[in-house]
DNA sequence: TTGCTCCTCACGTCACGTGAGGTGGC
DNA sequence: TTGCTCCTCACGTCACGTGAGGTGGC
């Protein structure tokens, strides 16, 4: 096929179409006079870059998402992003309401930072965790993330942040990738938000907690112990991801930088490491 | 004021504030050596260029914003464009959840087709119609703005409203815009939205809609009928804008072409006729 | 003279649009 | 030969970043 057939076929100009073959993105053949021949797997592809193009996507991204592996998954991995940036923009949104309302542009920056300091930990936690679990990530730390940094300490805890993020390596065996996926597949907002609750309910009254849930809790205890526990995928993920927190810095470099920027996350752990000593009291076979 | 002590001050690099200054958003002297002079006035309006910029304006938005008489209203205006496309873009995400999860293309794209023309259609009505009433108006067609064009008749409508809305010169003497712009000003999406529910309720049933809102319609008739209205500037606003309609083509070339082009439109137009003509027989000073 | 600041080009980015100038195919 | 299609530059967009190369001020 020539290209004006091709550009007909899937309603593009040349250009785009040449665009996108100079990316790497479709693969016509060229012929001894020079004229570029392409097949039917480029009319294919081009239909979807038209689709993911309008839909926001960049011209690279669409290029991950053609050669991935597996193409549902690389599209969750750009909505999780596109939804971060959405979330965003909403925020200053309001922002720019708040300006037109009161014209107090100090006010306004100040907020500003706060929200793009909070907008680039997000990203880079969407970066290194790609998938379900940075989304499930981001709804966590989102929370914590509101207050300015006030001062060197904290732009050094943001730095050392940065740092930790750019240079995980996440990975899992390609089996538990997998089922690790199928498990966090359907968080949405909502449920995570429930987690959330239900965390902080436990976290606020260990005891009733303790006490309200001790059935299931029980039930979950006793198969944690069981060998079954331990060869199952939800064993072993567990396990890799133990070992994957303590070899990266998640817990030693991680954790202690957020405790230093946010002060309402130190507020946080401190409370979980009180509910969590309630806890092992109880079940000593979690620690 | 130097450039590298202006640039300490507000904080950003020199080369973004040369941009400024060769897009006209800030006027430095000259001096005889070459050396750019900033004033305190050039620091402020930087300061908020900074906030502005970081919140998505253009920088000929920011432009107009700085220079504009009503810097409020001006930043209002942006406001409802940055609104508009946030909407946009919600519906262009919820697509990509859409594909990310059944992957099929075609449908998406189908959607996408009206998608864009409602984003086209609302874009240039915020152009035409700046301010409250622009935002009114979207909030107003947007809910039937949902098709696709199927046909060239359509196509035709569609190509006649773009024309309409590229030529429309909205302009009231200058105390009716500020009245109006007081009015409307405080229109929000919720306000907005109970406003089309009690229209929809008034339209639907038009019959018990005027015996249960009979005191308040009476009044407001008496109101209507009296020299003081024709005098208010409710009155006034009330006349040129019926002009305008006339003059501009609004009633003979905007609704007929939108009735083409929308369905749903199109029905709710003869609902409104149907409800119009048992609100005269009641009463007739409307008309 | 040295080190610092200032200036004006000029090129790069992203995803193409819009020609210009030249060639192949029928 | 004519009209159509194809090709490859090259420049423009937006909001700057990143030098390079040259000059002013102390």
């Amino acid at each position: 096929m020539q290209i004006k057939n091709l550009c007909d076929a899937c309603k593009m100009t040349k250009k785009a179409v040449e665009y996108y073959a100079e990316k790497g993105l479709i693969h016509p053949r060229t012929l001894e006079n020079g004229y570029r021949n392409f097949g039917e797997e480029d009319l294919e592809s081009l239909k979807k870059i038209k689709v993911l193009r309008r839909l926001g996507l960049s011209v690279q991204s669409i290029k991950e998402v053609l050669t991935a592996a597996d193409e549902q998954r690389a599209l969750r991995t750009f909505l999780n992003i596109e939804e971060l940036e959405r979330k965003i923009e909403g925020e200053k949104q309001e922002l720019l309401q708040e300006l037109a309302a009161k014209k107090d542009y100090e006010a306004v920056s100040l907020r500003l930072d706060g929200l793009e300091q909070k907008e680039t930990i997000l990203r880079r936690l969407l970066n290194a965790f790609p998938g379900s679990y940075g989304k499930y990530l981001c709804l966590h730390f989102a929370r914590y993330l509101k207050e300015p940094i006030q001062n060197r300490e904290q732009e050094e805890a943001f730095q050392r942040i940065l740092g930790f993020l750019d240079a995980v390596q996440f990975s899992l065996s390609p089996d538990l990738q997998e089922y690790f996926e199928m498990v966090t597949g359907n968080f949405d907002e909502s449920f995570v938000e429930s987690l959330e609750k239900n965390m902080e309910a436990a976290v606020d009254d260990p005891k009733s907690y303790l006490e309200s849930n001790r059935e299931i809790l029980e039930t979950y205890a006793q198969w944690k112990r069981s060998e079954d526990f331990q060869n199952s995928p939800a064993g072993r993920l567990y396990a890799q991801l133990e070992k994957l927190n303590r070899e990266q810095g998640y817990d030693t470099v991680f954790i202690p930088a957020m405790k230093i920027l946010s002060p309402s996350y130190r507020r946080y752990q401190e409370e979980l490491k009180k509910a969590d000593c309630i806890f092992r009291e109880r079940y000593p076979e979690f620690s």
